[in-house]
DNA sequence: TATTATAGATGTTTAAAACATATAGATAAC
DNA sequence: GTTATCTATATGTTTTAAACATCTATAATA
């Protein structure tokens, strides 16, 4: 495991949303790319339907970075799946994401705090009730 | 301004946090770059220290779409600054922003209730609390 | 006058996300 | 029985915010 500074979630670039998501997932079942890629709207990140390839390259990304595992799965019907788990390492990264993404929530809610002062100072600016001069 | 759905700000790509948090600071007070970068921190995006350069280009792009506005400030000590105005498009821009952030929020706390309640459940597991086969 | 602080700008690299397409086995339809 | 569709995985390309590195130039000060 990274540690936490150093670690790639931390780094807070971009949205990334799918990995935390996709770990997610994989914590509450073990299951496969396809079945992730029906079930990630649930979390409501991104509104444009789940890019397969994306997810795909996040399980390999992920299985490269030893937080996921993967057997291939020939039972049930249709072509054989690989059938993902998660590891404890990669709990642990999701833990790192849960700390990041309340981090982020923090900052957005201080965002909007603000935001909304704002506002509401333009309007009193507008009306004149602050407008002494 | 681009209708809500196709606004860039709704393409929840990236993270992007610099648009808005430059045009919040440019609604509290007209300012100049140099003063934004001193004071993005405060915003509590990005633990890094703000790059000048993603800030001036975020700026002139800003001002490309008719965000906010510049003149050249000669007034006042040091070398000739430009001092930036938010536009009436520019705070409808960041309205835009506000409901965007407003929905990410939503999506994290919904991520962060749902990754406890699988924790508790991994925890009773173990425990056998759960185990009855 | 050499250095530091202020202010703005440009160039390059990286990597997630977006978009497009390819492959192949299983199943249903005709 | 061959064609079409569904299930499942995979790869290729483009875009762009962010990260990182420099560069210019004026003003202040040591």
């Amino acid at each position: 495991m990274p540690s936490k500074k150093k670690c790639s979630c931390y780094s807070q670039r971009q949205n990334r949303w799918l990995e935390p998501s996709v770990l997610l997932l994989l914590l509450e079942a073990p299951c496969h790319g396809y079945e992730i890629i029906a079930r990630l709207p649930e979390l409501g990140f991104s509104q444009s339907p789940t890019d397969p390839g994306a997810v795909y390259r996040t399980l390999r990304h992920m299985e490269e970075n030893d937080f996921v595992e993967s057997v291939w799965d020939v039972s049930g019907s249709g072509p054989a799946k690989r059938r993902y788990t998660i590891t404890a390492a990669g709990c642990e990264h999701l833990a790192l994401w849960a700390d990041m993404l309340a981090q982020r929530r923090e900052a957005i809610d201080a965002f909007l705090l603000r935001l909304n002062k704002s506002l509401k100072n333009s309007v009193q600016e507008q009306s004149g009730i602050e407008a002494k001069a």
